[in-house]
DNA sequence: CTTAAAGTGATAATAATTATCAATATCGAA
DNA sequence: TTCGATATTGATAATTATTATCACTTTAAG
């Protein structure tokens, strides 16, 4: 029995050709960050009678059986991407230029920091972070503008 | 002359009482996360004949100047704080349950982690950090819960 | 005080998401 | 295998957050 039927099947619901499609092309993107308008594009092209309302259902039961991620970057949708786990967390480099998005992923918080967060009271389950700064490309335009500007 | 109308002027903009009653107003609610409606709601307490679409245009001016923090908690829709500068980050702690939002005051990456960051090739200008978990009254619901179960 | 240009309020238009509902599909039990 | 309760779906209306438009107003430089 596949992974997502026994979480399904854990809450009463059901498996459903649209859940597995749904799975699959988010799978198959890995490293990207989708918004539910794409997955539905890209679902489409396999599937065409799929509803966009059954992507909107879907996608946010996926994420709390913790089969999929969401992310909410700063461009004013709701991402998703493939799971991952607490214990290999990754985080995402925001270029501030392009609004171009990369993946970091080494474990940012360390041994000293993840204390301080225990003594807030707050039983921590995860972290994200979001790094903004300038891609190395938007970083070499900006430099050559200032030299433009200094002659 | 007042920081706003400094900040204005370097841009070829104006002064105006719109803007600086949206200024007052984020300033009057320290350490909270207002959505741009709470803040019409807000503003429109002293001055109803303000508009919506004012507060629209204003906010993402205002932080554009760094006179405002934008934030995207993950509830849909885009959060504005009073301005915190880079040397004194603050973070979220985001509560999984209730939703609660409390802050973090401290600086969450040590010394070895932003070396990482230094060497991806990407010139970090900042970061904010999201903490998934349980707030203290949550928790302790959680384990209720157990408890009940378990007999 | 004039005046060009920035800014505003009202509102129409978009975009993202959610709710509704009749029709369909799933899956455990007979 | 069939049956039936109910979870699920597709189509679409409704909502919510945000952006664009435009005639009128305000700001601030001269």
């Amino acid at each position: 029995m596949t992974e997502l039927k026994q979480h399904l099947n854990e809450k009463g619901l059901r498996l459903t050709w649209q859940r597995q499609v749904v799975m699959e092309v988010v799978g198959k993107h890995k490293g990207k960050h989708l918004s539910s308008s794409e997955i539905f594009e890209l679902v489409k092209e396999s599937h065409p009678s799929i509803g966009l309302a059954t992507i909107y259902r879907t996608l946010p039961l996926l994420e709390k059986m913790k089969l999929l991620n969401k992310i909410c970057l700063d461009d004013g949708c709701v991402r998703y991407e493939s799971y991952t786990p607490k214990e290999q967390e990754h985080h995402h480099l925001i270029c501030m230029a392009c609004g171009a998005v990369y993946e970091v992923e080494q474990d940012l918080l360390g041994i000293k920091e993840k204390q301080i967060i225990r003594d807030n009271h707050f039983s921590i389950k995860g972290y994200m972070v979001k790094l903004y700064g300038y891609c190395e490309s938007c970083a070499e335009k900006k430099s050559e503008m200032k030299k433009e500007v200094a002659l």
